[in-house]
DNA sequence: CGTACAGTTGATGATCATCAATCCCTGTGG
DNA sequence: CCACAGGGATTGATGATCATCAACTGTACG
């Protein structure tokens, strides 16, 4: 279904030689801008990717399940994976979604503490707790780079309960595009946003109803600010408003 | 920078125990049980402690501003602090509350991401980033102690992320308040529960309007399964039906 | 004892969840 | 090449829940 279409997403990434894995993340120390940079350096990579073991997930394959036993972390190279948890009331919770130069794999007393499955076909470098602490001994300055990078997620994961905790629908979804399209280009200014999940995991993540999700879509379109070009893919039409909106919190 | 009026250096006895400070976490590594841990050893307390300064604020104090210019993280000894940020709507959303034995102060690109106020009076360890990363290369140890603390904020945001995600008024107070049961004991077993914080924060950290949390603690009384003692502390009267709801998610 | 603020209670309207029916896209097989 | 099946997605109708506005009560503190 999905499967050509939405791996190739736009930002023509890849060129996979020696640069890596790429960990990317805004330092909480001052930097010269705000937007967020590699954090490792060419011999850090190096260093890692002796450490690191690189797997291919086919789209929808779940790379680990919440509650088993945990012993390795992930760094995306490429492509889309979803966190969750599904919850004793049946409903699932979207924790995350992490992309290209994304960490996930963090748990808890030895034990994963979400799902994580692919969305689309992903490569990614596994790296062993045992190889990571012994990686950090070896390389101090990594253990620094990998504290940045859970730093930064921590902030997305605040920023995720801000998202949720707007009450209006169409405010969420907008929050939603608003982090595909950085994702998208971390530069470029394309109109074009790559939306490779499905309604139902976006439903998941902004705690609406598929339904709601579907209404809120159809209200943008409606409204003049977004077109929908195909499932998996949003056109911003009016960015002025789009922003506004996704702003407003 | 710190607004000046709003801190004042410790004036009454600060005389570290010796124990101090203190941060507990659940480690990711396997570990005995899944409750959390003291994470830092005594040699590891007393090299964090000569590059802290301790200090106190009164309750209800500024401890910084979001946005301003970051240069220490904090350790709380004792006291209840709010992180929040006040959205472009008028709205205030509360990230967290930390307590004693938490770490708050993690900053972006050098600014702090929220602003934290202190609920109750609060001692607290402060360390300059140009201390703490100086303490990491003399005791790289610590700076994995860190590391494991902040995976634990991030759990702990995730789980916010969670509360918030619920539909049911009274089903998010349950939750908030099996975190604040936690706190209060963390082995004990007592039915009572402080509550320092204001009805008003509690609405802001769990998305509701302050009305409706009134509204939901009184249908937690009718029902029978708590009983408010004065307006910061909570009786559990039905611990079985209470977990059930807190749990149901 | 009075003021100010935190909290409670009530009435109304807006928004979303839910249930149900239909549509549409995609992949499959004739 | 087309028909068909199945899951994803859309649309519609109804009810539940919370936000909001407003009035009131309780409590802390001078």
């Amino acid at each position: 279904m999905m499967s050509t279409q939405s791996i190739r997403r736009g930002g023509g990434t890849a060129a996979p030689t020696g640069r890596e894995p790429e960990l990317m993340a805004i330092p909480f120390l001052k930097t010269a801008g705000t937007e967020p940079v590699e954090l490792l350096s060419d011999a850090q990579r190096q260093q890692l990717v002796r450490s690191a073991a690189v797997r291919h997930f086919p789209a929808r394959t779940i790379v680990y399940r919440a509650d088993t036993a945990a012993d390795s972390v992930f760094v995306i190279a490429e492509g889309v994976v979803k966190s969750y948890r599904d919850l004793a009331s049946g409903r699932r919770r979207i924790a995350a979604f992490f992309f290209a130069r994304d960490l996930f794999g963090l748990a808890e007393a030895g034990h994963y503490v979400n799902t994580v499955q692919t969305v689309t076909p992903v490569r990614a470098y596994e790296i062993s707790f045992d190889a990571l602490t012994e990686l950090f001994q070896r390389e101090p300055a990594i253990e620094m780079q990998f504290l940045c990078k859970v730093v930064h997620v921590l902030r997305e994961a605040q920023h995720h309960s801000i998202i949720i905790g707007r009450r209006d629908a169409v405010g969420r979804l907008a929050m939603l595009l608003r982090l595909l399209q950085k994702q998208s280009l971390p530069r470029g200014r394309s109109r074009d946003i790559a939306v490779p999940m499905s309604r139902s995991d976006i439903a998941s993540y902004l705690g609406l109803s598929l339904e709601a999700v579907s209404r809120a879509s159809r209200r943008l379109e409606l409204q003049g600010m977004v077109e929908f070009v195909g499932r998996h893919q949003v056109r911003i039409l009016d960015r002025q408003r789009f922003e506004t909106l996704a702003a407003a919190a």
